[in-house]
DNA sequence: CGCCTCATTGAAGAGTATCAAAAACTGTGG
DNA sequence: CCACAGTTTTTGATACTCTTCAATGAGGCG
């Protein structure tokens, strides 16, 4: 009762108050929307609230639309056989999941859990078929995600198939860097969207094995270790070349 | 010139001997189309051999167009920072490659080699958006393959990301068992598209490592290597177990 | 049938996983 | 602002598995 009012007012109050501040104009897939077809979207948004280390789906599920996030971090993940998590995605604002459900009826193929305080907008299933009845180019804007997503995958394959593990956390942490670093005159900060485990998860390694060589990092003089949530990267030069 | 006039010949034969043989038709993209859409595809192709062991195409190749497999198979891989091939994906009969450059005019993004004597038939970029404007059925057909394609690498980095070396290969084995594998009385008799070599490349271990435990699995009766191209599995539950 | 490629097998070594314990961090409450 | 408790991370020692290198063996194609 409390999340169907509480998700109302998120509505209305991105309606009134910040129109160009609301889901769909953060979205790709929406980009080139006329404001009138947007509007349309935004009548039949729902919006949910969750919080840090909540599951949002789960693998198997049937969507009853499609999941984008207004604001937060999420992980998509599956379990390996050994019942560890192998991390697949890391969603930010602007990303969506329960694309499967939509083109091909199909549940969803992995985990996905709340890394922070996240809001997600829903649009049912019926709703967005008829939109893409009406403004065919969202179709090559799905189309242009879709193939965003291989490459990552891809590239994480790649990344997975390298047995030097130096490079795989050179290659994770210059991802990271490009996508949550900010500038500063020494180096870059970089605010870690994954913890140690986390970070163990997404390539395949135990969380003792990061430890280890971020420590060695440190002690190269390449990083440092800014408490467990930031990481601070002096010589970007030289993990490219520990990953090349 | 000999190429040109032998891709000639192969277009030609396609059309008049089996038309229900050609590209179009075994491909799922076009499966929906009416007769004379399909006619005014056939008219737009051109169709490429390719030997066993040869390039099709390479990452950073700009496109032509999209690459329909008319026979044969083909293995898409990049190379690790160890300069070790990482496959990404076994190609067959009917699936596509190319579609970056069609949609988001990116190179493709990986290499592309015929693992035997294989027929591409490429189907030129403006071709195909006229197409997609005439036959907007398609979109949905892509995005649905695009999907299967995703899915695809999102099992894959599952495989690679446990650790127990027999649940891997099992997991190998059984998915080649479905793709390549015909029954028989006493077992499965799969046709390996891959060499022992292949394998490893496939999942990321050397080929030694494949050699040991396909030997292992053989000593415990559940299969048995027939030459080096084919595997006869028996006990398919205990592989199944094995993955579980 | 023979050559060349591919696959197998062995022994040594490198590296990560694992288990256990200590240390550091985070954020909550006084 | 500090102390505290729970969680997360680090560090150490050991065991295990895969890789590596090298040599032998088998397979397949002309």
């Amino acid at each position: 009762m409390k999340n169907t009012t509480q998700s109302m007012n998120c509505q209305r109050k991105n309606c009134n108050k910040c129109q160009h501040n609301i889901c769909t104009y953060r979205v790709p897939i929406f980009s080139d929307l006329e404001p009138d077809e947007m509007m349309k979207i935004i009548e039949l948004i729902v919006s949910r609230k969750y919080a840090r280390g909540e599951m949002i789906v789960m693998e198997g599920n049937q969507l009853e639309g499609l999941y984008i996030i207004h604001s937060g971090r999420v992980k998509a993940f599956r379990y390996t056989q050994e019942a560890k998590e192998q991390i697949l995605y890391l969603f930010a604002e602007g990303d969506f999941f329960g694309e499967k459900n939509l083109l091909r009826k199909q549940p969803v193929t992995y985990h996905a859990e709340a890394l922070e305080e996240t809001q997600i907008c829903v649009i049912p299933h019926r709703s967005f078929h008829e939109l893409l009845k009406e403004a065919p180019s969202i179709s090559y804007k799905i189309m242009d995600q879709l193939c965003i997503r291989i490459d990552h995958l891809e590239t994480l394959i790649q990344n997975m198939g390298t047995r030097d593990m130096e490079a795989r956390i050179s290659a994770i942490l210059i991802e990271f860097a490009k996508k949550y670093g900010s500038k500063q005159n020494d180096g870059i900060l970089v605010s870690m969207p994954l913890s140690r485990e986390g970070i163990a998860n997404y390539i395949g390694v135990t969380r003792e094995t990061i430890s280890r060589k971020l420590s060695r990092l440190q002690d190269d003089g390449i990083i440092e270790q800014v408490g467990n949530k930031k990481i601070k990267i002096y010589d970007l030069k030289a993990l490219e070349q520990e990953y090349l």
